[in-house]
DNA sequence: GAAAAATTTTAGGCAAATCTAAAAATGTTT
DNA sequence: AAACATTTTTAGATTTGCCTAAAATTTTTC
């Protein structure tokens, strides 16, 4: 069955939306995603349905089938794939690879996934910390902390960011702060939650928004 | 201006049939080279001349504006990278590579260009041996001549193949040719121009045919 | 140079993806 | 539970890219 490239962007605002849990979404959240109005994504739907990619019924909301599931996967893992692709190889910054891989993202060859899956080392997490699924649609693990809930004293590791929003991936990227990085937690401020940390012998303040952004473990 | 992916393949066939020299293609010409009926093509030929990306007279022809050029060229020149990426960096083999360099030859990235053609060394030819335009759209020369115009004893270079179809191309990789290979012209068969040649110790036998699609250089 | 053949364009239609405006269903408030 | 608000769907259009069949134009043949 042909699956086009408009299908595909719909099959992952949706499980985006969904969640691993699958759960049902809004129309409206759709539409909102992807940047459409929510008479389009109803057509949508209603073919998406018709192609058994998701489960759907008139005003009560959609969810991706088992089908719809693991092509949306698939499409997420190249999307991962590629942006690793573009930081680690070409030397891009992680703010910049985001629109690129939503194009690359489309690129439908199951051997070149794998060989440029093979050729990164098999990653198993994208710049932004975020989890590539293997081949079989597995993800990897990630703890779920972020640097708020972490206490004075600690000693963390940067794994990954939860907004990967160009404006706060250069905001750390400024900082210096990286991937695989330690950090110090040295102080929390009582007014406002704000964080002093040590990094790399450095000491700077991040506000309580920030830290509730990245994702941390514990050392 | 914007200009889809399907405009940009009929820029990209009509550079082809024009030539360099920008010779006037006929509309049936672009029809069977996009696999596409000629009412499609004229369709889509109102629509180029209207956006300036070629000239085009009803009944006469069409040939690529100067606008027009610089975009094809500038996708061939996206085409013939990321070909020479699959097969230098993630090994594909040269009868692989042109579908999938078809999909990623559209994706819109001038600074993604650029860093890939760094990284695989700025190559002046793709794994088939055709030229590279570079940045500026300028191709770099290559001879023009043929296994089929060498003589008998002559010491000659693999520099591309004229025919690029999977057949020829996994014909000429069995045999073990490779671009930069040497080879030397046993003998001339008289009656059916078939060339007896040693490459790498051992001696075959390529039909007239073959080498009218091998490009060579003379040692 | 007229007739036949080939090429190209026009006419009319279809499917995908989008939109706006209106109608229908659902949810919330008094 | 009726009124109001929100969400979602339906109705009706538009644009892009494609098709077939018919008409127009150009080229070739006799
Ligand atoms: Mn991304
Ligand atoms: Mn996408
Ligand atoms: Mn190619
Ligand atoms: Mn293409």
């Amino acid at each position: 069955m042909e699956i086009s490239l408009t299908e595909e962007n719909y099959l992952k605002a949706i499980f985006f939306i969904s969640g691993m849990e699958g759960n049902l979404v809004n129309t409206n959240a759709i539409a909102e995603r992807l940047d459409t109005k929510a008479a389009t994504v109803t057509d949508m739907l209603r073919k998406l349905k018709q192609k058994e990619l998701i489960h759907y019924q008139p005003y009560k909301g959609s969810r991706l089938s088992e089908e719809g599931q693991v092509l949306a996967i698939r499409i997420l893992r190249k999307h991962r794939l590629w942006e690793t692709f573009l930081v680690d190889k070409l030397g891009f910054g992680w703010e910049e690879v985001h629109e690129i891989a939503e194009q690359l993202e489309h690129v439908r060859s199951q051997k070149l996934t794998e060989r440029l899956s093979q050729y990164l080392g098999n990653p198993q997490f994208d710049p932004h910390g975020d989890p590539i699924p293997d081949e079989r649609g597995i993800f990897p693990m990630r703890e779920n902390l972020t640097l708020d809930k972490a206490s004075a004293g600690e000693q963390v590791l940067v794994k990954g960011v939860k907004d990967s929003s160009p404006d706060f991936l250069s905001y750390v990227a400024k900082l210096g702060i990286r991937l695989g990085d330690e950090m110090k937690v040295i102080h929390i401020e009582p007014f406002d939650s704000s964080v002093l940390v040590s990094h790399q012998g450095e000491e700077f303040r991040l506000s309580a928004m920030a830290c509730s952004n990245i994702y941390i473990s514990r050392l």
